[in-house]
DNA sequence: ACTAGGTTCAAACGGCCGTTTGAACTGGAG
DNA sequence: CTCCAGTTCAAACGGCCGTTTGAACCTAGT
């Protein structure tokens, strides 16, 4: 369970056919949905690999969590090399964040288990984000501060990085439905690129805003 | 499990007590997470008395989903009747629903209900909302169009209506989280208030634009 | 070739899950 | 008051879960 002394050749493959069979089981499942055996198998490994390379499945699912905030973190990384304006950048990283609409890769996969955790982080994430995300979400808000107006506060900036984040993660979230029932959308690269000129266009309008001081809250009707 | 003849005082008052004590337990661990032995031990009732009245974990979660919609649907009837102008409108639709981020009544309990279906659907309640919920997603989506440009087309607004609720559930999905981390967001009844406000001016703003046509994508860097 | 230590394996363990059972109880119509 | 349908109850069932065990199996260093 502790360190390992030495590890083999072969150790090291079966550890990264866990971690790939892992973050799909955990991407499609969720933690604590997605089973050991079914990722044992998956993996097609034994099952007491998995407590013997991560300990448990809790340290699976730290070791899965630092692969995809790795993958994620170098791959938008790579693109910002040439400061490219606002409305750029912000279009850019909705349609990122839009990305596992389409893709069926492991990029996706962990966009897909970040998304798991938006709804209730489990304790092995909230520590490891606590440490970990902090230059991630940094760059949001950075990204999120260009539209405000000049003396926007921190947690304004904030509260606009997370509204960023939830009007793309709703999509992400619900793309298998959108074909059926009352939407019937066609769900392929073209309208994701069309989804992400959108959302961008609207959220980049919305943020430009002073929201208004005026109670819009109608007053209460005399009859009720 | 099928038809009762006739249900006595007391069972009445048994079901009541277990769809109390579900509808806490669906909305805090969602319909897997939460288990019928905690169920009963909150409602005080023998763990039988759920397969007896319900039939199932499944029947009682369509027995909650049920009182929750009826619910919501009548609570948001109400003030619909003086015709408020699109604004106005716009705003009390994002304000209620926030509502879960302060208040802790049963309300809230049936909106976090339905927050933990948009994350992967149960197929318990893709098959109840395909009947139940058109109207309630029309209601929305009528909501929407009349911020939209004159020939916004139907999925036009239907999108419109899921980026709506997107924007809002992030917040109550995270209302917890809000508080500590990089936040340190005080939640109470001002600050949601002032979110809505936030929320509700951005969407505004946001739906009343045509997204641009133009790629927003940067031509690919010659370099690189 | 030997062997010690890293790795895999099949099997079992204890625990929680939703459901079923059959007996005990009870409230309200006759 | 009787009685039985409606309801409650404690206990058990089978199934899946994460984890542990101890023997078998490589494999790399001598």
């Amino acid at each position: 369970m502790p360190r390992q002394r030495k590890v083999t050749r072969v150790a090291q493959l079966t550890r990264e056919k866990i971690i790939k069979a892992a973050s799909r089981a955990f991407a499609r499942d969720g933690y604590e949905g997605a089973s050991i055996r079914a990722i044992v198998a998956a993996a097609e490994v034994n099952q007491a690999a998995i407590n013997y390379h991560f300990g448990s499945k809790e340290g699976l699912y730290r070791a899965v969590l630092q692969t995809a905030l790795r993958a994620l973190m170098s791959d938008d990384d790579a693109p910002q090399a040439d400061k490219p304006s606002r409305e750029v950048a912000l279009r850019r990283f909705v349609r990122g964040q839009l990305r596992p609409m389409t893709a069926r890769d492991e990029l996706s996969d962990y966009a897909r288990i970040f998304n798991w955790e938006t709804l209730r982080p489990s304790p092995v994430f909230r520590k490891f984000m606590a440490r970990e995300v902090a230059p991630f979400l940094a760059r949001v808000t950075e990204l999120v501060r260009r539209f405000l107006p000049a003396k926007g506060t921190d947690q304004e900036a904030a509260v606009g990085a997370l509204w960023l984040f939830g009007q793309c993660s709703i999509f992400v979230r619900n793309a298998e439905q959108l074909a059926n029932a009352p939407f019937r959308l066609e769900i392929d690269e073209r309208f994701v690129d069309r989804l992400a000129d959108t959302i961008a266009t609207w959220a980049a309008d919305g943020l430009g805003r002073r929201p208004t001081k005026r109670r819009l809250r109608a007053a209460p009707a005399a009859a009720e």
